[in-house]
DNA sequence: TTGTAGGCGTTATCAG
DNA sequence: CTGATAACGCCTACAA
């Protein structure tokens, strides 16, 4: 750089504003200091810059790699974050919470102190996710995205859950289904729980049954949404009530569109045409719900704009110096299709 | 670190050396500096370590967002990079490779001139990404993920492509399949164009008749293997040779395990039972392959070994100061599921 | 196993 | 819009 700034007449400084962008330069300047570095072969170091600046200029997106990196959630989640640090001088990083020293946060907690990364996003929907409190304690600047921390001050970013949840409950009951089965996703998710003490408060509300059977668990996948269902039927697909405890569902809402998918199929099996015998609505809005024989009705979930807002806000917040602040919670639509129709007599 | 130090009555440098690691510090002297640091709240800098020893301990990974973050095959690399990265170091940084900037390679080479990454793992699976050239130019440590660059002294680690369409179509083949149609990936995917390319030559040295409908264009998703089949058997699932260039297909090669799935859907729109009628054959092994009505037959890919493999390459090439050279081709296997059987009389 | 001396390439600060 | 100087906190290389 020196060797730049004396080619030029002008000092590091000045050499320094040029490359490290956002000062102003006058413009002859400008071009005859980037005619001398190309010439010189000169290039600037950020190894140096963020030594000097104290900011690494590297964004951590923390989350289960296992579990998550793979999925198109987290794709479309990724690319959402990816777009927004794309119009800044911010990279991306990513860690894996699977590791067990992170279940307690320290690591994540010492990335930034390290001068690491500069902020954290992370992306931890488990329930067993406790290190949370650690990083805010620890006044990390962190974005919790996915899921609302219950009662605690620390900044997210997440999806309205319980109201997609009640739109498709609502719109089954507006179709005439009193008998709504539940394919659940795991516990250890807080995501799945939201969405199942949805159903359980909607069913509530309004008086509707909801026997121990109506709600199988599942774990997100199709296998396990096939299992389910079977289970939902494991009396037989036409049984008549007998007792209120073994009405025979005539709706499947799916945790998720893969259980509906799974569910979908399992309703092949037994025999029942999707919707006419009976009706199923997923979760997601995955692409494939779109282009099968029987389109899915599901909610569709904001995913790639929850990865911007949470980069942005992220970005912000530090390019003031201060902690990011508050709770977004994106809205959700229902996607009406081909899976969902109005209940018919039993047979 | 001066404070610390002062405190445990030792030099920077042996308080330097128990938070690098590595270098040998006597195990009191060691505890007591970590003691010390913990009194005085200090906390290691990592940025002046990079800056100071010229090594950002960032490795990069360059890929296309759009196509490939989200997918269960850059999912699986992706976690076997991060296996071998937990046990040293460094960290990963993702780059996409979709910006028009990165089109020569240029941004890519900057990244390490810059010196902000210090090695690149390039996941570029397309025919038109070539900007490898460049960076092998400017003498950048990298290796190539997924594909053999032809002709190019670049270091790499791919899989066995040529050879899982053969084992393919030699188990057909042994079957007693000879007119065996394949369902192609996007032609600018270097990995699909091999695939394709595997088939047709196998039907070259056998000397199976492959008309040009046989060849049926498909991008790697489900729906386009469905309609890949549907024109396959344009003409009526049934039809019966009259000349060579009609014959009807009694087993179908798709490139890939998503396509092979969609062509069993189309299988059975055309009445046609799998694999009695008809036998169909993926690649990939995907998990939800294993799982279905009929399971199927594909090539199980190691696709998280090439991540490891790749990750550790680079790694040990980098803490050796060289660049990483020669190119490394994963065997791939034949699953033999219940997708392919016995061909039978044609009706 | 530990210490010494010097330097890495940028930015901060404040002035002009 | 540009400049002068002093950090920044670690590592390298060599020595003991």
């Amino acid at each position: 750089m020196e060797d730049v700034a004396r080619e030029c007449g002008v000092t590091k400084k000045t050499v320094s504003r040029v490359f490290a962008g956002g000062a102003a330069v006058k413009p002859s300047t400008r071009e005859k200091i980037l005619e001398a570095a190309r010439r010189l072969n000169y290039e600037y170091n950020t190894l140096a810059q963020s030594f000097s600046s104290k900011r690494s200029r590297f964004i951590g997106v923390a989350t289960a790699f296992q579990q998550l990196v793979g999925t198109s959630y987290f794709g479309e989640l990724f690319r959402g974050i990816a777009s927004v640090l794309n119009e800044t001088e911010m990279d991306l990083s990513l860690f894996d919470t699977d590791t067990d020293s992170f279940s307690d946060g320290e690591k994540l907690a010492k990335l930034y102190r390290r001068r690491r990364v500069d902020g954290l996003l992370v992306v931890a929907p488990h329930t067993y996710d406790r290190f949370l409190g650690t990083l805010e304690r620890l006044h990390v600047p962190m974005i919790v995205v996915g899921v609302q921390p219950a009662g605690k001050d620390i900044c997210s970013v997440s999806l309205d859950d319980a109201k997609g949840i009640r739109l498709l409950c609502e719109h089954l009951y507006g179709l005439g289904h009193r008998n709504m089965a539940f394919v659940a996703g795991p516990d250890f998710v807080t995501t799945s729980e939201q969405r199942k003490q949805a159903y359980v408060q909607f069913c509530r509300d309004k008086g509707l049954e909801c026997p121990a059977h109506y709600i199988q668990p599942g774990s997100f996948s199709i296998q396990t949404g096939r299992e389910a269902v079977r289970r939902h039927f494991a009396d037989g697909p036409r049984r008549v009530p007998r007792q209120r405890s073994h009405a025979c569902p005539t709706a499947i809402v799916a945790a998720n569109d893969l259980m509906a998918l799974g569910a979908m199929d399992a309703a092949r099996e037994l025999g029942l045409r999707v919707p006419e015998d009976l009706s199923i609505a997923g979760f997601d809005n995955l692409p494939v719900g779109g282009e099968l024989p029987a389109t899915l009705t599901t909610i569709h979930t904001p995913v790639m704009e929850m990865g911007r807002q949470s980069a942005a806000i992220l970005v912000n917040a530090l390019q003031q110096s201060r902690l990011p602040a508050g709770s977004t919670v994106l809205d959700v639509s229902l996607v009406t299709r081909a899976s969902t129709a109005k209940v018919r007599a039993r047979l």
